[in-house]
Order: structure tokens, then sequence, then C-alpha cells
RNA sequence: GUGGGCGUAGCUCAGCUGGUAGAGCACAAGGUUGUGGCCCUUGUGGCCGCGGGUUCAAGCCCCGUCGCUCACCCCA
């Protein structure tokens, strides 16, 4: 048996770069605009900061963490989503001392056990942002307008925009008594997930599939909110349709991570399976206090990058390549070609070739494959009478070129 | 963690009620073509995922196992 890859991590292959390349420029472009400075942060952190941040109690935390200990009898959780790291190199940087308000971006790969699915891999990459510092509304809606305006550029149509109010520590507790006396009345109706769930994390019940329909008179967050997050809401919601950004509220949105508070969001997709989540986050006014930070308001989203890519038309997209393919046709030509390859690079114009000197008919082949706008054909023939041919591959044209100076020749044409 | 589907050439797949393995693409050589792309000929390439069982005989049937995949769950 040969030694295969683990269980759910992909090998992202050369043909699906030009995808990603597309979306991280765009992404670094856009964040850009809007003010952001990319942030890189350690894959792995002490497992502490991940039970502290995302909620003991999370299936996250409970049953998906890749956590070891390391040779010094520390133990260590690969992250299992960024925000968690970010904030805690905002707090140990004291960040918080610089600007009043901070704003980071992130990209890399994140770590979780599941099993494997369409659009899920225990590998898997986000591209996310974080603004710390600021509880004003429009920075909720600046979050949200990065959001709206990636998937513009991006091209991608047909996401639906879904908002809501998880309220705050002053309200949750309140709505979540409400929501569990109205559920346990209805407890023996429901599936046993459900019954679970009323448990462990009630307001999870209500975007549960197969009891979806049976909750249409049960109480919503948005009604129990109290009065500082309920303007904040109408604050968010008019800013965004002042910014013509469409949405919608979804008042059975919920977080599977505890930190979220107040502005919630999810950009969904139909039809692309069942992880049809493409990109979410939201608020987390907690967080940074409860990292040992000062009380700081935070908010964020982040981006599944496999998710993206994969609405994306990647027949669009042209992937970079050498500029000439040399076709060296025999031992001898093979041999004359490493000077020129090496001084055409040294010049900064790529070339390729495959040093196997096998027939006109495949190397053009391979050419074509190549991408490469020219092809210098060095036959037997030509060789002898010191020349060569150099060949546009969309004109078709060719022209001799003396092999004593071949070389600043070719810079000369290919410019 | 729980279910369903699928493992045959580098890729996509065919393979009848069990009878000793096939196609297309790709790759290589040649022919044709004004020096490739179309077309033609030829060639390389398979422990039919792995292990056991039934049988005169297993790619096919049975059991186990590993892997992939989709869904549940959960989430980006």
């Amino acid at each position: 048996m040969t030694v295969q890859s683990i269980k759910g991590v992909k090998d992202v292959l050369p043909e699906d770069m030009p995808a990603w390349h597309h979306l991280e420029a765009t992404a670094r472009k856009l964040f850009v605009d809007y003010g952001f400075t990319e942030i890189r942060v350690p894959i792995f952190e002490y497992t502490e900061l991940f039970a502290r941040s995302i909620g003991a109690s999370t299936d996250i935390v409970e049953k998906e963490m890749y956590t070891f200990e390391d040779r010094d009898g520390r133990k260590i959780t690969l992250r299992p989503e960024g925000t968690a790291g970010v904030v805690r190199a905002f707090v140990e940087h004291k960040m918080y001392a610089q600007n009043a308000l901070t704003k980071l971006y992130y990209m890399g790969p994140m770590f979780r056990h599941e099993r494997p699915q369409k659009g899920r891999f225990r590998q898997f990459y986000q591209i996310g942002v974080e603004a710390l510092g600021m509880d004003h509304p429009h920075v909720d809606v600046e979050i949200l307008a990065i959001v709206h305006q990636l998937y513009a550029r991006l091209g991608i149509t047909g996401l639906a925009l879904q908002v809501n109010s998880l309220g705050d520590s002053a309200c949750r507790g309140k709505y979540r008594d409400a929501l569990k006396a109205y559920l346990k009345k209805k407890l023996a109706t429901l599936c046993a997930d459900c019954q679970r769930r009323y448990e462990t994390n009630p307001m999870r019940v209500l975007d549960c599939k197969v009891d979806a329909d049976k909750f249409g008179d049960s109480p919503v967050m948005l009604d129990y909110l109290c009065d500082p997050c309920k303007a904040h809401f109408h604050a968010v919601e008019s800013g965004l349709r002042k910014l013509g950004i469409p949405y919608e509220v979804n008042p059975r949105l919920v977080r599977g991570l505890d930190y979220y508070t107040r502005t919630t969001f999810e950009l969904v997709m139909g039809h692309v399976g069942a992880q049809n989540t493409v990109a979410a986050g939201g608020r987390y006014d907690g967080l940074v206090e409860e990292i040992g930070g000062p009380p700081t308001s935070g908010i964020g989203f982040a981006l599944g990058v496999e998710r993206t890519v994969s609405l994306m038309d990647a027949d669009t997209l042209i992937p970079s390549r050498p500029v000439l393919y040399i076709a060296a046709l025999g031992e001898e030509a093979v041999k004359l070609s490493l000077p020129f390859l090496h001084e055409l690079r040294r010049a900064g114009i790529g070339v390729d070739t495959d040093y196997n000197g096998a027939s006109l008919k495949s190397q053009m082949k391979k050419a074509d494959k190549s991408g490469a706008g020219h092809t210098l054909i060095l036959g037997e023939q030509e060789i002898k009478n010191g020349k060569a041919v150099l060949r546009d591959m969309r004109t078709k044209e060719q022209a001799e070129i003396g092999l004593g100076n071949i070389v600043d020749e070719l810079k000369k044409r290919l410019r």
C-alpha cells in the first residue's frame, strides 16, 4: 500500500491555483480598499485559547479539535478557526493601545476533525477579517459591505445575505428562558436530536431541518432585544439599506461558537450540497476581555475558500505561464539549449522545456500545454546551419534566428 | 459518532446468468500534413483496493477490512 494523504485533507493541485490566486488577490485588494492590513498568526495555539474563546461546550471544542501534547507536555491545538488567534495576538501585542479601531485580515488553513463531505474537509482554508475596538453599528455595516463587495467582485451571484441579532449578556438570557419554556411544551413531538439540543443548545433547535415547520410561533430573539441591542440592530439595517446592500433578516440564524453577540450573519448559496454557508461572521463584544485584554468590542467574518472557489468560473481565469517554450529536437539540441535557458531566465524572461529531445510533434503538444506564446525550435538541421526557428504560437508566424546572438535577439523579440 | 453509494490502465468508464481484462482520452514511435494540432497505424501501461471464503473456475457470489464519496450531525 502506498502512503496516502490524511483523511479529509486535500492537495490543492496546480490546475486549481488560478482560482485560488484570483480569490486571494481579489480579497487582498478589497481589504486594503477598506483599510485592513494582514496579520499572520500561528496555526497552533495552546488548547486553552480555543476552549475559552469558542466555548467549552461547543461541538468544535468537545469533539472536533486536533489536540495533542507537545514534547514539553503542553496541550496544543491546531486552530479550528481564525478569530481566537487573531484576538490573542491583538491582546498580546497591546494593539488596543495604538488605535481606536484595529482592522486585520488573515488567510490560511484551519483544522477540524469532522467526517468529510462535499464542501467540508479536515484541513480547510479560510479568509477572514476582524475589526476590533469599536461597537459603532457602521462597523457592522462595513463588514457586511466587504462581504457583499467581495462576492460582487468575484462575479458570484445567487447568494443570500442573512442577518440576525443574538443580543448581548443583558438580554440573551431572558430569551433563552422564554425559548426553553416554549420548547418544553413541544418537547415530546421533537426529533431525537432536538430533544438533546434542548438541553445543550436550545437556540439551535430553531434551525433544525426536520422540525423546521413547527416553530412558526416560537419566541424570536429580535423581540427580546434590550434597548441598546435593538437600536444597534436597527442602525445596522438602515445602514445596509442606505448602501443598497440586499439582505434578509433570518430570526432563526444562530451561531455554533459561543463568543458571538448582537449582529450575526451568513452568506448562503442554494444547491451546492449540504454545506451551503459560504461565509459567516458576527459581533463578539466580550471576546477580547475573555482572553485577558481590556473590554473591547469586535466583529469579523470568515469565508470558506474551497466553498467560494467552487462557485467561481475557473474557465475565465488565465494561469501565468512562461513566454517561451524551447522544443529541442535530439540530444545535441538539448545540450545547446542549456545556456539559452539560463540566460533568458536570468534576464527575467520565462522559459520552459522538458529536456527529452522528443519529436517535434510531441514537443509542440507540450508547448501548447505550457501556454507559452512562442516556441523556439532547435532542430538538428537548423543547428547545422547555425540557426533556430522562433514560432509565434498564435499567429503561427515563424522567423529564423542566428544562433550567434540568439539570447539578445530573443530578449528583443519577446519583450 | 450514524447511515447510503462506489473502489477495474495516469484520467473517465464498460465488462452479459461466474469461463482467465476492454474502450475513449492521455503518453510514446511512425505515416500523412509546407514543422505539431485533424486523420491513420503501432506501442507502453492492470496483484480488477486488500485479506479470506464458496467453486473445476471469481473483476463478477459471500464475509471481513481499508479507502473514496454523499447525507445526518456540525459548520466556513
